[in-house]
DNA sequence: GATTACCAGTTTTTT
DNA sequence: ACTGGTAATC
């Protein structure tokens, strides 16, 4: 038993797993086997312990962790144990015990959950109502900041003093009261009210003899007095976290838990994890590097297990649109290289927010990329599946305005808004629900005082007909059997709802009617008596002697139990994941919701200043652990880059956790050459089978390119791209080079290996380095590029924290951090057998400081291949020298397309204020030199280009919220 | 004449 | 998905 159960574990994880301590800590950075390490305990609580698996409570913080946890108990104690534990989200399990329990403290059973919609629209109402003037969505999160603190609206009144603290008690009073007249807990208050109930109590939770919580650096202080109080009658708690890993500092999240924790429990015992057996040493010294910038962090050990493997990426690039394109051929390319021991499913690009996904959408869907959302919009956000829901909770609660609101006219019955909102309004004044005001109108008995049109009338009519016939069906339920899908195939053909659909969405409407149709499949699996038991089994708290339990019995019941699940729950993901194991897809995830999962390559892009750290966020130290959870989510290969435009088409800074002295030592600028060693190297990382040369030189033949080397590094436009421009508006004569031109060969190269080592240098270094010697010479080229760099960057860095407001003459800032960026490249050039950077960075330095006419402190990387590829780094022949080439930094002046470039005099004048040059002209390449004339319109063309390119794809459609189901 | 319906442009992270 | 503006409609 015990072999089963510690097998594979190391000492500290084993330690953790057996420990006899009641309060147990495990400290555990990413991928030092958290996860594995609190599973197996409570494999071993169960096993050795003798603790009943159904006296054990799991909480974690996400929806999908919470699966994830599952799934992997099954696999240690089996199904029927694991569906035996407590296990879930905090909220649901608040949920569980609120549902059973909900009546001791004066809850009806058939609360439903007002979702982030019901209360953005409730405090949208109420300040409309009072006209206040602040804003709906900060007062919202305000709300909730003062829940999770614990402080109620009545304190919170008597406590204000200024007019706006006013103006929020007022919302806060008026949204605490909408909630309770409409029957709603939001997710705080199922929280706080599950707390309540347990302090009031406590024979609830007499039964747990164990509790567990994942990721606990993320708890708040309500789920941190929950902890106590679900453990209260043993005291037996194990946590796991990560405090650099503590990225939801907006919902209140506090580190200090970790802290508070052990004064509570004083015999709290903490073990450290420190080995990684996640990522490669090269991926984690960088994210390693990355974290120890929070200086105010205790420093912490973390173990590579795994040799360095390649150097991370940080590449740059010209736009969105073109980090697509490179991202989209880099994956292309890795999984051709290593001859397809690299899958789509390996694939992951982790993103700062949601939106950013679009262009990496419109460059997948082009090269015919298979690929997935990872939490996207939830399922049941998702519009026609959240409108089914809404007549289902209208029908369970018609006082339920908001989702009145929502639905009275969907489908369109000419009711419009402003009928609405003055019914509402009277509704109000009259002190009776939406809901009845409407009936009593349609029914004549009484006539409100908003003014109906015969149109609107037959319209509030049709709809008071469905949710009545809907509520007459369940009143049915108890005489006849009459089960929950019957109800919602009811609505579904009251309201037409396919042809509804057909009509609104098009060529999109079989997707959402497929996601309507796995709606029905969940409803008809709630609906068998015999599925419906086991669920409710599963979700049911152990009975306690003398404490008044309610279950669900009628069909309004399991009605009202579906509804709040789907509040909380994502589960058709579960379904979607199931498929995606059969069909090979890339991931595309935010940040967050990456969180805990792992891909042998990651791609993190848009890692500008304003992404991440992102504009709005008021604490960089967590964009910067962010940061640091994306990077460590990667096993063998990481990319980060930078387009150097954004997506509104301004000049963009890279993010200054990137650009902090020595961090350039840990990467690449671009991709990796793929090499046989280098596979073999993966391959042992991904613990996979290597694959025989002859499958890579296959692949290969499919390549157009079998290096990295399209995109220039400076993140300008290729040639091709310049050349295609002029080409297509007739005025250009290129090309000079063939759009076929055979790949480059990296001579002098870069990211060769050998062994699962990355080495400076096409050299290869003979017989075995040891990881730790490997890291030393890491560790002193990063301390050596630090003090070369301190110059460079203290300039730098003055000269962005000047600019810090947007707009405005951002090009000298700009230019700045992308050459003292480039300056600090230093593995261009051959280096000898022993890689010592500092005299790698003397031997390009001299190269670096040439400049051309336009005293552009341009990036000079001496690499002979990626000159050609620098069109717009010469001044361009008999023509005036801003043109094609300043792109970036005249882009706010020019609106309009301008086909004459900007007068020389002007150019000049501002750009050598900043770097005066003069002899470097003469020092060009010459394969620059005899380049013809690109052109010179990039800049005004791409301002007044045509915004999107959709590539056949419907670009209305932010794939984002709608993918998740589909294909 | 007022309302409703449709279209175009922007978006932090999650229960 | 949400907002705000304009065209179409009762």
């Amino acid at each position: 038993m015990d072999g089963d159960l510690l097998n594979g574990l190391n000492g500290a994880q084993c330690d953790a797993v057996t420990s006899e301590a009641a309060v147990l800590q495990v400290l555990a950075p990413p991928g030092s086997g958290k996860t594995k390490t609190l599973t197996a305990r409570v494999a071993y609580l169960i096993a050795h312990q003798q603790l009943k698996p159904w006296n054990i409570i799991v909480c974690t913080f996400t929806v999908k962790a919470a699966s994830e946890m599952k799934e992997r108990i099954t696999g240690f104690v089996g199904a029927e144990v694991a569906k035996q534990l407590k296990l879930g989200t905090f909220h649901s399990i608040a949920l569980r015990y609120l549902k059973q329990y909900g009546q001791h403290i004066g809850l009806d059973k058939d609360f439903g959950i007002a979702d982030t919609s019901d209360s953005k629209a409730i405090v949208k109402r109420i300040i409309k109502q009072h006209d206040l003037t602040i804003d709906a969505g900060q007062a919202r999160g305000r709300i909730s900041t003062q829940k999770a603190k614990g402080i109620d609206s009545e304190h919170f009144l008597s406590s204000a003093k200024k007019i706006e603290q006013q103006e929020f008690a007022t919302v806060y009073r008026d949204y605490e009261a909408t909630l309770k007249a409409s029957n709603l807990l939001d997710y705080d208050d199922l929280l706080l009210r599950c707390g309540f109930l347990l302090r009031t109590h406590p024979q609830c939770v007499s039964n747990v003899e164990a509790l567990l919580i994942d990721e606990f650096q993320d708890t708040n202080n309500i789920q941190y007095d929950l902890m106590g109080l679900f453990a209260q009658q043993r005291n037996v708690i194990t946590i796991v976290g990560d405090p650099d890993q503590s990225i939801y500092g907006f919902r209140s999240a506090e580190i200090k838990n970790l802290s508070r924790m052990k004064q509570q429990w004083p015999d709290t015992l903490t073990i450290n994890l420190e080995e990684n057996y996640r990522s490669s040493g090269a991926i984690l010294h960088a994210a390693q590097h990355i974290i120890e910038q929070d200086e105010s962090r205790p420093p912490k050990r973390l173990q590579a297990t795994h040799s360095l493997g390649m150097r991370p990426i940080l590449r740059k690039l010209p736009s969105a649109t073109g980090e697509a394109k490179w991202l989209v051929s880099e994956v292309q390319r890795v999984q051709a290289m290593t001859g397809n021991l690299l899958q789509p499913n390996d694939f992951a690009i982790l993103l700062r927010s949601a939106a950013l996904s679009r262009a990496i959408e419109s460059a997948l869907n082009k090269a015919e990329v298979p690929y997935r959302m990872l939490a996207g919009t939830r399922f049941y956000d998702r519009a026609e599946v959240k409108l089914i829901i809404d007549y289902l909770r209208v029908i369970n609660n018609p006082d339920n305005s908001e989702a009145v609101e929502r639905i009275i006219n969907v489908p369109a019955r000419r009711v419009g808004e402003g009928t609405v909102k003055s019914l509402h309004e009277e509704a109000r004044s009259q002190g009776v629900s939406l809901w009845s005001l409407v009936l009593n109108t349609v029914q004549g008995r009484c006539k409100p005082t908003t003014r109906v049109t015969e149109a609107t009338q037959k319209g509030l009519a049709s709809f008071v007909n469905v949710i009545l016939s809907g509520q007459t069906k369940m009143a049915d339920s108890q005489t006849e059997q009459v089960a929950l899908v019957d109800l919602m195939t009811l609505v579904l053909r009251k309201l037409s709802f396919e042809a509804y659909l057909k009509k609104k969405y098009a060529e999109e409407y079989e997707a959402r009617w497929a996601n309507v149709e796995e709606l029905i499949a969940q409803a008809t699996d709630a609906s068998d008596p015999e599925r419906l038991r086991a669920m409710l089994q599963e979700d049911a708290l152990p009975v306690i002697d003398g404490l008044e339990q309610r279950t669900a019995s009628s069909v309004e019941d399991t009605l009202s139990l579906f509804l709040a699940n789907a509040a909380l729950t994502s589960s058709s993901e579960e379904k979607a994941e199931r498929e995606g194991e059969k069909a090979q897809q890339l991931t595309i995830s935010t940040i967050h919701a990456a969180k805990g999962l792992e891909w042998p390559v990651v791609f993190i892009p848009a890692c500008y200043d304003g992404c991440i750290p992102h504009s709005r966020a008021d604490d960089n130290e967590e964009e910067r652990r962010l940061l640091y959870v994306g990077m460590t989510r990667a096993q063998a290969l990481l990319y980060l880059s930078c387009p150097i435009k954004n997506t509104q088409r301004e000049e963009t800074t890279m993010s200054t956790f990137l650009v902090q002295p020595g961090v350039a030592a840990f990467f690449e600028e671009h991709g990796p050459s793929v090499t046989q060693p280098g596979v073999a190297g993966l391959a042992t990382t991904l613990r996979r089978e290597c694959p025989h040369q002859s499958d890579i030189d296959k692949a290969k033949q499919a390549m157009e390119r079998d290096e990295d080397n399209y995109w220039p590094l400076n993140g300008e436009e290729p040639l091709e791209e310049v050349a295609r421009w002029d080409h297509d508006r007739g005025t250009g004569t290129l090309p000079a080079f063939g759009t076929t031109r055979p790949a480059a060969v990296f001579t002098s190269a870069t990211v060769s290996m050998q062994q699962g080592f990355s080495i400076a240098s096409a050299t290869i270094k003979p017989g075995f380095v040891s990881v730790a010697t490997r890291y030393e010479e890491l560790m002193e080229q990063a301390q050596l590029q630090k003090v070369d760099k301190r110059a460079q960057q203290t300039k730098v860095s003055l000269a962005s924290l000047e600019e810090k407001p947007k707009g405005g003459k951002r090009q000298i800032e700009g230019q700045g951090t992308i050459a003292s960026f480039f300056a600090k490249r230093s593995r261009l050039e051959p280096a000898s057998e022993t890689e010592v950077p500092s005299t790698a960075i003397s031997s390009v330095r001299p190269l670096q400081e040439i400049s051309n006419l336009q005293a552009e402190p341009r990036p000079r990387t001496t690499d002979p291949r990626y000159i050609q590829h620098r069109p717009r780094n010469a001044p361009l022949p008999g023509k005036p020298k801003g043109g094609a080439y300043d792109g970036p930094k005249r882009s706010d002046r020019y609106i309009s397309l301008d086909s004459s470039p900007p007068e020389a005099g002007t150019d000049e004048n501002q750009t050598s204020d900043t770097l005066p040059t003069s002899d470097a002209t003469q020092q060009e390449p010459p394969a620059v030199t005899t380049r013809p004339a690109p052109s010179f319109h990039k800049t005004s063309m791409q301002a007044a280009a045509p915004q999107r390119k959709t590539y056949g794809i419907k670009r209305s459609m932010n794939g984002w919220s709608n993918r998740g189901g589909k294909r």
